[in-house]
DNA sequence: GGCGTTATATTGACGGCGTCAATTTACAGG
DNA sequence: CCTGTAAATTGACGCCGTCAATATAACGCC
């Protein structure tokens, strides 16, 4: 009758999580190319080929330590959407806000999110994460009214329009953060350029 | 009285735009990543270290790659834009096809743009090239009602979503193509969106 | 307990990469 | 012609991913 087996040290048992604790910290502090096999290897405290028994090659690594924090994202906006009002409009800005606030609170962990070609795509349930918060959002966009575009597009159109946005804020762009006349923050002031429309007026 | 100079063959003169062109090449074959300065240099028919006197390092190499590459898509769009319609609706549509248009149909090339931890932001007019591209925007949607989102903002929406989109689709997602209701190409039908806004009706 | 099997970790090697230093080659101007 | 400078080559270094061979620890089973 063995003991429960609660977390035998190290070395035997948890490298596994280990080494993704570790990526994840060389992740956060120098970005994506910093997270080699070897560094991380190093940082958990084993041999350069230790990891190959969890992760077949660096890709593999990569791509668990991407579906771990998709993940944690997708359950951010989960909760998030759960504990929003009702309003149309507020629930929509509950999912940019949230996502927009992860993207810029944590860089690295973002980018790696869609660095595709270092992803092992078909493996992690990655895609299947996203297609999960996609159709939670074209959920929320679906009470129809006579709209010339249907809610699978809106849903891409917010959508795209968030991604777009945290990424060209990641790479610098974009630096007056607020809007030139009402001074809301910026990524307030497109959504509301999405859900008004641009077109007319 | 020397010869005019024209075109010395290779192996002096300018083997800095042959080794352009050999990345370029090997840009659009492998993607970013495979555009090593020592593949270059092979591709070329140089040695190893010839790159070194004409780009200082690979981040060099690539950051004058995409200086060509944004210079020829600012190019395209402003030629797009001088010939488009009055419209502010269908100038707007002109800019995003432009901009989708080359985003899918240079998909290494577009990802490059974006790779900016590749790329040496400070030194190329790349971040200048993008402002043009953005002020240009603004400029198209200037003429200001009473809206309650500033054009520089509505600008910031149009560019995140088209980017967004492009960024999406080169990733894979977005696969159904089409308007689930109009069967209009998803990409006019996301412009429409931003263009009527998805808030109430 | 003892023992073999299997999972896990180490060591060492290989080739490719970016980069640097030393060297050779080619050209230009006096 | 000769000399100085720019361009290209060669060779080395350390890092990387990855593979093969080896050692070690855990576990099942008798």
């Amino acid at each position: 009758m063995k003991e429960p087996k609660a977390a035998p040290a190290y070395h035997h048992g948890n490298l596994r999580a280990g080494l993704l604790d570790a990526a994840l910290t060389i992740l956060d502090a120098e970005g994506v190319d910093a997270v080699t096999i070897r560094a991380v290897a190093r940082a958990a405290g084993v041999s350069h080929a230790a990891p190959a028994n969890h992760f077949a090659d660096r890709k593999a690594l990569l791509t668990a330590l991407a579906a771990g924090i998709f993940a944690a994202l997708a359950g951010r906006i989960a909760r998030k959407l759960a504990a929003a009002p009702g309003g149309r409009a507020a629930r929509l800005r509950v999912f940019a806000d949230t996502m927009i606030a992860f993207g810029l609170r944590h860089p690295h962990r973002y980018r790696l999110l869609w660095r595709r070609d270092s992803l092992d795509d078909a493996d992690a349930g990655l895609q299947q994460a996203m297609d999960a918060i996609y159709d939670r959002l074209v959920a929320e966009l679906s009470e129809d009214g006579p709209s010339s575009v249907a809610a699978d597009s809106r849903a891409v159109a917010l959508w795209s329009m968030v991604h777009g946005y945290i990424s060209l804020r990641l790479d610098g762009n974009f630096v007056p953060l607020r809007d030139a006349r009402t001074r809301a923050p910026r990524q307030d002031a497109i959504v509301t350029a999405l859900l008004e429309g641009i077109g007319r007026r």
